[in-house]
DNA sequence: TAATTTACTTACCGTTCAGTAAGTAACCTT
DNA sequence: AAGGTTACTTACTGAACGGTAAGTAAATTA
């Protein structure tokens, strides 16, 4: 049989997807090349083409580990009792995330330069699932608002993921801490 | 004397930074090349390093002119008499203009990879001088508000351009039209 | 134990990039 | 008219990139 094998087989490639996740993260894709993950990894670039087809499967691979983990900490957030608790929690959550994540937002917000056309699909897709998990959000805390009828909802969950990602990559570029607890705070006491 | 021929070196010089700058606009500084500029321009590459010492030197100038368009712009909209007009128009200043110079808003918020340390303090400086622009507006804007004692004006600058940025961002990937004035009045219908 | 598959490595290719050395036609100065 | 400057071009370098061809030691299968 073939599981032992398959089962190292497995390790290394997450190994390199966790590898990768890393180096992507901190840099940009155009700014790490398949030579910078296999250095990372002890192993030659060759061996990186062995398990994967090439740098853009990897990053595929990279973006929908990491849009997993963004999923799972939005789910969480709606777990909150009222409407603008989940709405904080949810934007204390993408902030906590992105920070961590840059690769992420990076990968919501950025050109790849010459986009492959496939990895562009995917992150379309990617941005699609973000609106709709954070939409009813927005909906519910705006639900018993004054300015209920005064706004559009689809708008207002554009402006606020565009100010939370604005936010991100403004952290990310000055290398200052962020506290994203205040940060949530104020955008609530904004909103309502 | 040496007056015309001053005149067609400037002319040229011009003519690179104009060229360069639609390019970087269109694609980013990564994704345009010295034989990229060259080849618009019907000139050779070495020709480029006649009247710049090099790439750098030629984005430090393209910022340079895109940011004193900038300037211009938000000046402009401090014109208005209320202080929630004046902020009205800056906000669709702001969008319009980084509609037109993707460029900018790109040099604002990503890396440029290996990034050159004197074209970071030059963004730096300037993202400096769009919060001493914009602030007092902010500032105005909010004085006479129900909110004014609830919120931090440095922090809702912040969140302000971060917003604006991210907007900017969201609609220059995804290539649908954007409609600046809906979401300029939509902004200022939150915040007040 | 012989054949096959797995998980790599060494060595290399083609392309693209920023940048440079050396030459040159047209013009200006003296 | 000679010498110098200006504004380029042609031809090139060296490094980095994504990707590949060919070989190989170790483990698995038959």
């Amino acid at each position: 049989m073939a599981a032992e094998q398959q089962n190292v087989i497995h390790n290394t490639k997450k190994q390199i997807i966790k590898t990768a996740r890393k180096l992507f993260s901190k840099y940009t894709y155009l700014g790490v090349s398949m030579s910078d993950i296999a250095k990372k990894l002890h192993i030659t670039k060759p061996a990186l083409y062995y398990h994967f087809t090439g740098k853009a499967e990897i990053y595929k691979k990279v973006l929908d580990d990491a849009f997993n983990g963004f999923s799972l900490s939005i789910a969480e957030a709606a777990k909150e009792k009222t409407g603008s608790r989940k709405l904080y929690k949810v934007i204390k959550n993408y902030l906590d995330f992105g920070l961590k994540e840059k690769n992420l937002i990076d990968a919501l917000m950025l050109k790849l330069s010459p986009a492959d056309p496939q990895i562009r699909k995917q992150i379309i897709q990617i941005k699609k699932q973000i609106v709709n998990l954070i939409q009813p959000i927005v909906e519910e805390a705006f639900a018993d608002s004054k300015l209920k009828n005064k706004i559009d909802i689809e708008m207002v969950t554009l402006l606020l993921i565009s100010t939370m990602n604005g936010l991100l990559l403004e952290y990310s570029m000055l290398k200052e801490k962020i506290d994203t607890e205040k940060i949530s705070k104020q955008i609530i006491t904004v909103l309502f």
